[in-house]
DNA sequence: AATGAATGAGGTTTCATTCAT
DNA sequence: TATGAATGAAACCTCATTCAT
């Protein structure tokens, strides 16, 4: 390896000890508590140094959380392109992908939910918020084609696919708000059982077989 | 009406108009960008006699959501209240609440979730983070109690009313969630589409009887 | 008694009753926090009221100073009036005269210190400070009177009576200065032990006769 | 030198630079008019840059003061340090170091008896007042030494060491106190007169031997 | 490449004073 | 006479960003 991929390399490293130390902050404290100076301190470089790799604060927090909703996408990928393999299957592993990005990185998921919010987005330069449309668009659209397909072949409730999608959706955006909420009210019934048990109601409402009394019992 | 009554009712009107103009630029513009100039100027007033009437900005906008969240634990207990009456719809009924508080506080709505993050009740002083908590322990509680009531009789399935509850709250919490994206990423479908078809699925998932595939058809 | 004497005498009885509150307010609180709003509470007068009675913050405060002052004044005049009756005990008078009046106005002496600070002069309406320097001056004048005298018969020792006067009064702002920091440092030792001390060793020093060891012992 | 080393020696001269401008300021105007802008200004610094050498105006001013009063300290250590040698001279050389503080930091001077003053003590950070009040105490109880010294050796009058102290404190309190009043008075007898009668009665009043008519003439 | 120093712009809050009633 | 309501001016402080080295 010569010496110019080195320092790419080590600059693509540098980048992403920015990044998180940045998504780390903004869990703890907040978007508006996520001060330059404390990513400095926790990425161990000065502030101005920042600037070397990085245009602003906003680019910092935008590229880290479009970089792991790529992460995002691939997973959605791999369940679209082996669709036909996982027919009986599809809602399970549609969910499979939320769970698995959601314990890999709750935190990106939390600063996504915090960026789409017409407010940030209209105060970001163009090039960063589109980047970020761009990446939340990509998961969506993934989404739509994998319930096509679970419609098209009678598998879920037959419904305007891009609508069904959307519900899952929700309820998935719901379970997350909720592990927030309960942070604060503090109180300690596990939220798994609660996620469990919304995606048993919604599995039933959505499949058409098997919706049985017995899911419950 | 005497005059130190009419000087009350003046005074109450001016809070709540100072409590409007907050909440509307909190809504357009997020937290962070909601000044006391912004609502000083929305409001009609100078900076300075905001603080006549509050004594913080922060005081500003968590009043507003207590005061608007009391209309919403109103209608929960007239759904609670008449539950024997309410019985055979009592989702309906339930949903009915979450619908007709979104759909005349949505910014309200907006904004406790935004207040109900860990990293903005931690920085509030206790009482005003006391007060937040205890507007929003009684929505829950009030919930908890109606859902009871629905599983006792038998018309909900048969699980843990506090889970089930949270349950149909994280699907209310994942509707609005959406909203706000669907703002960003600014598509036409409407809403009110998605909403009503998550809805029906969780009707579909929770209530014992009635489970047909019509509801679909 | 006429209904405008009357009226007159109420308006002198409300001014006292503010400059009073002001004054305790200064005194436990300093000057900057000496605020309009505390005196209107603790005179039981609404802030537009005390207007009427008193042109600005500064004149409530200056005006109690000079009234206070005048008091002094009129025990310093008893005694140089009295001067040949008094005049074997010449230094106990005038020391009588100090320590009565700062007996009874504690606050007014500590008010005079501050207010006879160049800035705070400065800063003043030239009428206002006009009136606290004559009112300062004319204290000082009669003092020097008082030691003349005392030096012209022979009762002080024989220096410029100006200086010697200067010296007299130099002790009595160092005693109450000491209290006020005493205060702060909240020991314990009874400042009245000090300040007798302090006396007799200025007597010991200034009379001519009466310096013996047996004064000590 | 390294450059490490230099960048510590310059921080350091701005702070010092800064202080002095505080404390000239704070002379000039009083405590309530020091604002940031004007110390900026002076300092050639911009207001923000303040905070880059100093966490709030406070701590500008204490910072300045307790330097300034550990030199007061030096000075009183070393007469301590060589009491025997200055046995016969030991009033003089305390007082030396009264005026050699004083003719060196007046401003220090009186910017300490402002802040000894309970409310303005009292509305300190914990951190700020605790510091102030170690170095004012560790002045007072070196001056308790040097006198209880004195009087061990029956050089002075034989009183209680810690009132003694007191008396010769308050009579420099006093000269400081009406130095300020001057200024205010605008009367132009030299201060310097004043002050050195008043300590020759003072000598006279507390040395045991020497107690002639001399001292006077 | 890296950083200490510096700052402009902007935020919340306080308070003496005025004014309409 | 009395006051509740209102405000302009000014204070302290923070932070993303730039610049000289």
């Amino acid at each position: 390896m010569g010496i110019p991929e080195r320092r790419k390399r080590e600059k693509r490293l540098r980048r992403e000890l920015v990044m998180d130390a940045a998504m780390a902050i903004f869990n703890e404290d907040g978007y508006h508590a996520t001060t330059m100076e404390k990513i400095a301190e926790r990425s161990e470089l000065s502030r101005a140094a920042l600037y070397l790799y990085f245009k602003s604060k906003d680019e910092i927090l935008i590229h880290a959380i479009v970089s792991q909703t790529d992460y995002f996408t691939r997973l959605l990928y791999e369940v679209y392109d082996h669709r036909h393999k996982f027919r009986d299957r599809l809602l399970d592993k549609l969910w499979e992908c939320f769970i698995k990005f959601y314990e890999k990185e709750p935190i990106t998921f939390n600063a996504t939910l915090y960026f789409h919010q017409s407010e940030m987005i209209r105060n970001l330069p163009k090039e960063l918020s589109d980047s970020i449309l761009r990446s939340g668009s990509q998961v969506v659209r993934l989404q739509h084609q994998i319930v096509e397909y679970g419609v098209q072949e009678g598998i879920f409730i037959q419904v305007d696919p891009r609508t069904l999608s959307e519900v899952i959706w929700t309820s998935f955006l719901g379970i997350v708000q909720l592990e927030r909420s309960k942070q604060v009210l503090s109180r300690k019934i596990h939220l798994n059982v609660t996620r469990d048990l919304a995606i048993r109601v919604l599995v039933r409402g959505i499949l058409k077989n098997k919706i049985t009394e017995e899911s419950f019992t």
